[in-house]
DNA sequence: CCTCATTGTGCAACTTGTTGCATAATGAGG
DNA sequence: CCTCATTATGCAACAAGTTGCACAATGAGG
């Protein structure tokens, strides 16, 4: 149940139509949690159906017409609700954990440790565009409760990505080199 | 695609019935992937039916009776391919993220404080049990190539624990005294 | 031997997420 | 004005994961 939270979120954040809320995601809050449009139009249309969110009114009907929602204080008050609320961690669900773990029964191939090479340049790729943000917030304020907010979970993020960095080069150097003394 | 792959694996280390699988994924591979007995059972089906893993046969019929099932050759053919193969990084989804996100904007309740301390103490947790592990894998050999690769994956799941730990630290730090200096 | 908790397998219905495609409006270029 | 790429919304079908329940065997205790 968290697609629809989110959603209201970035509603909130600002009013959006569905491909807007599309692109958003793509950048900033589907990097926690990503959807898909399809997903994110099935899910405004539930939304409003249930009343926590409305279609500003325009003239034309909607096919093929941009249709911009936002959140109603029914929907705000739901979302209040849920942040109060409680969730058990899930597990990482990371494929890559589970090859690794294959390749120790089935045998480590030189595919296998290309693609560790390959994900930690993903990762380290992710953590410096992480950096970046966080070096144009500074320039801005932290004043507000919200920048800081912003700023833990952008830390989070950071951290997150530097455990897959230095985690993936361990794990290179674990397999690179195998009954070698460096 | 996962769910097949892992429970190939957990065949390969150890032939097992339905639900000697779903205790094993409580315990070890269900720490990066979990997976209901409802999953697991029909899993087993469909790879049965795809001829990758048969039942070790008994005498009796099936229903309520314990089968034991064993990777065939082609099973392990298929975990090597997979094994090879390639996926891209996941987002981390963890709700918690989504939350203190949210938070940013309707406003950080006592209930999310209270949240991410709960949390806290269950990656602190979580990262014990691992360490104990650790700890009797040390006792035992690292000889075997699989051995390392075994360690590398605790390694994972230690370093990622320590990372929530710290990163929980963090926030409820970083949250728990907004205005005051010190 | 009968009941009942436990072990073990499984179906059905539902929710969530993915993939592929259809369709409508709009504006730029020939 | 007609075509075509782009923007925008959406349906349908599927795959993956979850929840609730049903049912069969087994062995222990009354």
């Amino acid at each position: 149940m968290s697609l629809p939270h989110a959603i209201l979120t970035a509603l909130l954040e600002k009013p959006s139509s569905g491909l807007e809320l599309t692109r958003r995601f793509d950048r900033s809050i589907g990097y926690f949690w990503s959807a898909t449009h399809q997903q994110i139009y099935r899910e405004l249309g539930k939304l409003e159906k249930a009343g926590l969110i409305r279609a500003l009114p325009t003239d034309s009907p909607t096919r093929g017409q941009k249709k911009e929602y936002e959140v109603l204080a029914s929907g705000r008050e739901e979302l209040e609700r849920w942040v109060a609320g409680q969730d058990e961690p899930r597990d990482p669900r990371d494929p890559l954990l589970l090859r690794l773990r294959a390749a120790g029964v089935v045998g480590v191939g030189d595919g296998l440790l290309e693609e560790l090479r390959r994900h930690r340049e993903l990762h380290a790729a992710r953590l410096a565009e992480y950096r970046e943000f966080q070096r144009r917030d500074a320039a801005r304020g932290h004043g507000t409760e919200r920048d800081r907010v912003q700023g833990l979970v952008l830390q989070g993020g950071i951290d997150l990505e530097l455990f897959w960095v230095n985690w993936l080069d361990k794990a290179i150097d674990g397999l690179a080199v195998p009954g070698t003394a460096s």
